[in-house]
DNA sequence: CGCAGGATCCGCT
DNA sequence: GCGGATCCTGCGA
């Protein structure tokens, strides 16, 4: 199955539209062990300066987040812990702003991914959070800085999405008042959201 | 150079 | 539900 590569021109917009348009939309990995892909059914949009959970809150520009002052459409990938986590870099250059991916439901590439995941047995376990989405396509920290618009680390068209819903962020209870911001958006009633 | 702190996951209670 | 695993990164001394 090949997939063809979304135009560059759909990541100039700004954050809030671009992380809810991303839902429905389909990520693929090609790797020399083969393609896994899956649609995107939800995003949480972060937004720095101001904002407390971003890391690129008050303009912090590392080595790390160097790549969100760049021009979007590019990966932020980093490691969380034991595991790696997706974004989509987003806004315009200068501004630290990015699309987290949390969550996919898988469209193609099963063997791989039940390969790569180990112990997981249901489907439902493959992609249903942001660090169990990149295990499961061999997204990796060395994909940081990659163009989201061409091999082998690409958005593709996907397929029309029902209802977006909309709430609070997860996992960031130490931002303060950025804790109630709702900027996490997901496909409502799919089971693949994390919740 | 040391250390504290995560945008998480999994297994056990 | 809770805590441990485990690994950088970023910052201060």
């Amino acid at each position: 199955m090949t997939f063809q590569p979304i135009d560059y021109a759909f990541f100039q917009q700004p954050t809030l539209s671009l992380a809810p348009a991303l839902l429905g939309k389909l990520l693929v990995k090609e790797t020399e062990f083969g393609t896994a892909s899956g649609w995107i059914v939800e995003t949480e949009a972060y937004i720095g300066p101001e904002d407390r959970a971003a890391h690129g809150y008050g303009n912090r520009r590392t080595k790390r987040t160097e790549v969100m002052f760049g021009p979007p459409g590019y990966a932020y990938t980093y490691v969380m812990h034991t595991h790696c986590l997706m974004n989509v870099v987003s806004g315009e250059i200068g501004h630290p702003e990015a699309v987290l991916i949390r969550a996919l439901e898988p469209c193609s590439g099963f063997d791989l991914m039940y390969q790569r995941r180990g112990k997981v047995k249901k489907e439902l376990e493959l992609t249903n959070g942001p660090g169990k989405l990149t295990k499961s396509l061999g997204i990796v920290k060395e994909d940081y800085g990659r163009g989201m618009f061409e091999y082998p680390l690409f958005i593709a068209d996907g397929k029309e999405v029902g209802s977006i819903a909309v709430g609070p962020r997860i996992g960031i209870n130490n931002s303060r008042e950025a804790v109630h911001y709702p900027w996490r958006f997901w496909v409502e009633g799919n089971p693949f959201v994390s919740k």
